[in-house]
DNA sequence: TATTTTGTAGCTGCTCGAGCTAAAATGAAC
DNA sequence: GTTCATTTTAGCTCGAGCAGCTACAAAATA
């Protein structure tokens, strides 16, 4: 009879072993506790809860209202209050679809960068002159067309006019969609809209930035797939304002 | 064009939907962020994941590390080192059995406790006053059997020794398993073992309690289907041992 | 050897949960 | 209706752990 520890020595790994899981999960140490707790009872008040998971009866008050707001309890109106657990699977389906919908969106991007296994596909820059130089590179790296859509065409234009006017020289068709008023490009196609607010610029339908008011910051991409994920996306866009 | 701003939105706001999200299942901020990064990367050093989360360099090593450590990510030997993410179905397939394991335990708890939909059917007690003061209560509604397995029976004899005269006399069936040289009840059926460390009581079958050494905190149930569930596992501890 | 890049160690400060105390709200007892 | 016990709220301190740095060591390149 020297199992007589494993005996109880099971339950309690049990009992750590559940309470681990849940922390895992996104409930403290208290939040676990009381769950367990409650779904040992069935039913349960808060004094009931606090002596069996030998927690600190004010603080359970805390842990279980979390639980309630969180959905993995059910509590009634009365004095004193009753808890109730929801049922484990049902909180686990939850927990299931949640992890479904943050993996499946990781997944699509996954997908899309590994149809072609190219590394170094998307840069996110910071500072408005590190912004303006991958707009400089993109001009310089264009070669058929270039779509910029920005509410401060003048201030690129101040710093980039040389690059984008030697674009042109080589035959890029560049299209300029701007706030009225700003200064812009001759030989380009322009068009005046009011309400603009960050920054899209498309090269040769397979590079795209995404760029914050400002260009204090923005999103760069070179992968094929995924600019033109964005070119649909802005088109949709475009037809729908 | 003023959905200019709904596009570069739309996707902060998909990059923080999974941040957040991975934070819900046990990434911290940076890990979250780390990961996003060199998924959509595919592959990248550290530099690289610094720059596209704009995290501080020398944090992004020890991100990287712990995901490495958390099986998210694989890191390449060469200098400088290159990370790769795990495929996310693959880290959700892990996290899903996790989910699966806790929560299956769970259950089991819940379906054991809601046969019968009793309530109040698990204290855990704590203090050897009070756990002695259980024992009593659990000897006093004894009627026909009353097993008792512990190293110190002695101790326990001093205390109750009253009541479980009074159990021998209404007809109560005692069995005490203890050491060598502990005292003993007459009239009662005795066996000796070394190596007991825990207290186990099991009574009318129905009631069970298992306390720690020193009887300073113990779990107690009277809900009879759990109790025989902890009879079996004694028996079958007991064939083992 | 000098210089840049990559990686390590370790500090500060802040957030948040654990663990209390005090006191308010509610209901029961007299 | 006042007193008492129980339940619930509010808010405090303390410590763990993470964010965000600086300084420096190690490795590669020139």
């Amino acid at each position: 009879m020297n199992t007589d520890k494993t005996m109880i020595e099971h339950l309690t790994e049990e009992y750590e072993l559940i309470t681990e899981g849940l922390k895992q999960f996104g409930l403290t140490e208290y939040q676990a506790k009381s769950y367990i707790a409650l779904v040992a009872h069935g039913v349960a008040d808060a004094e009931t809860i606090a002596s069996t998971a030998n927690l600190p009866r004010t603080s359970v008050y805390k842990s279980l209202d979390s639980l309630h707001e969180m959905g993995y309890i059910a509590v009634s109106k009365g004095w004193p209050r009753i808890y109730r657990p929801a049922e484990p699977l049902e909180v686990k389906g939850r927990l299931i679809r949640q992890l479904e919908e943050v993996f499946g969106r990781l997944n699509i991007i996954y997908q899309v960068l590994s149809e072609k296994g190219e590394p170094q596909v998307i840069y996110t820059i910071h500072g408005s002159e590190k912004v303006l130089g991958k707009i400089r590179e993109m001009v310089r790296k264009t070669q058929e067309e270039f779509v910029i859509s920005t509410p401060e065409f003048t201030h690129i234009l101040n710093q980039l006019e040389h690059d984008l006017q030697s674009a042109l020289m080589r035959g890029v068709e560049i299209t300029i969609i701007t706030a009225p008023g700003e200064k812009v490009l001759e030989h380009a196609s322009v068009e005046r809209r009011d309400g603009l607010i960050a920054t899209d610029i498309i090269s040769d339908k397979k590079r795209a930035l995404l760029a914050s008011p400002g260009l204090e910051a923005c999103g760069y991409t070179n992968n094929p797939s995924l600019a033109s994920h964005l070119i649909n996306f802005m088109v949709y866009l475009m037809r729908e304002g």
